[in-house]
DNA sequence: CACACCCATCGATAAACGTCGATGGGTTGT
DNA sequence: ACAACCCATCGACGTTTATCGATGGGTGTG
């Protein structure tokens, strides 16, 4: 157990360095994160992503137990993120996984939803 | 394309089923990535990931600009997703990426922080 | 044209969140 | 015993978030 080794005489005072972590990184992968941290958003992705239909707003209307503007709101996070496209046709807006999702951001997904 | 064969002529009123998305998957998800939807928290995480040796909340204080408090705020939100652990050692308290982290977890952190 | 339907947006409200100062318990060194 | 340091917790504050009802624009149907 490495944790034995702990330098338990180090100086009072004395902070150590921290590995070195980009704040850009930090920032861009919370902001991903945070379009990921809602169980509604998970389930519409998660439905997105296993469907080979997109889908249109009144399915998650109909199918989860949430209003229109809900699922709307959670949709546009969706969106703003660059997780998801959209196409209406005729008075339907469909809903898709964005075909050029960065790579490393699929790899994410595909993790998380299996 | 096939997104040009959308069911333009669907019903209007009828909506379709959606592919079916375990509720307990969406909490427990959710949940993971709330514990790493904020900057600071994926620092830090990020900061355990790549060091060799523990680290202590002196050693965050110092290193980001915010106060004991915030950092031991965000340190227990960490213990409490189960991602870190903390061991006492004299006047310190130290503090490193779960030894037992679930597999699929553990796969996650990686493609985040890598 | 009038009506029904889909959807995005606005405004409001309650809950959750990030941050800080203050406090107190533990531990070490003088 | 005292002082200095580390850290967890509490209370407060402003910000963000999830949710809803209401509204209006757009589109197809009778």
């Amino acid at each position: 157990m490495a944790i034995k080794e702990l330098p338990v005489l180090r100086e009072r005072g004395a902070c150590c360095e921290l590995p070195s972590v980009k704040e850009s990184w930090a920032n861009e992968t919370s902001d991903l994160m945070k379009s990921l941290a809602d169980p509604t958003r998970l389930t519409m992705l998660a439905s997105l992503w296993k469907s080979e239909e997109p889908i249109c707003i009144c399915d998650f209307t109909a199918g989860l137990g949430l209003t229109q503007p809900t699922i709307s709101h959670h949709m546009a996070k969706l969106k703003a993120a660059g997780l998801v496209d959209s196409e209406k046709r005729g008075i339907w807006t469909y809903y898709r996984v964005r075909d050029k999702l960065n790579p490393a951001t699929r790899r994410i997904l595909g993790q998380l939803i299996h």
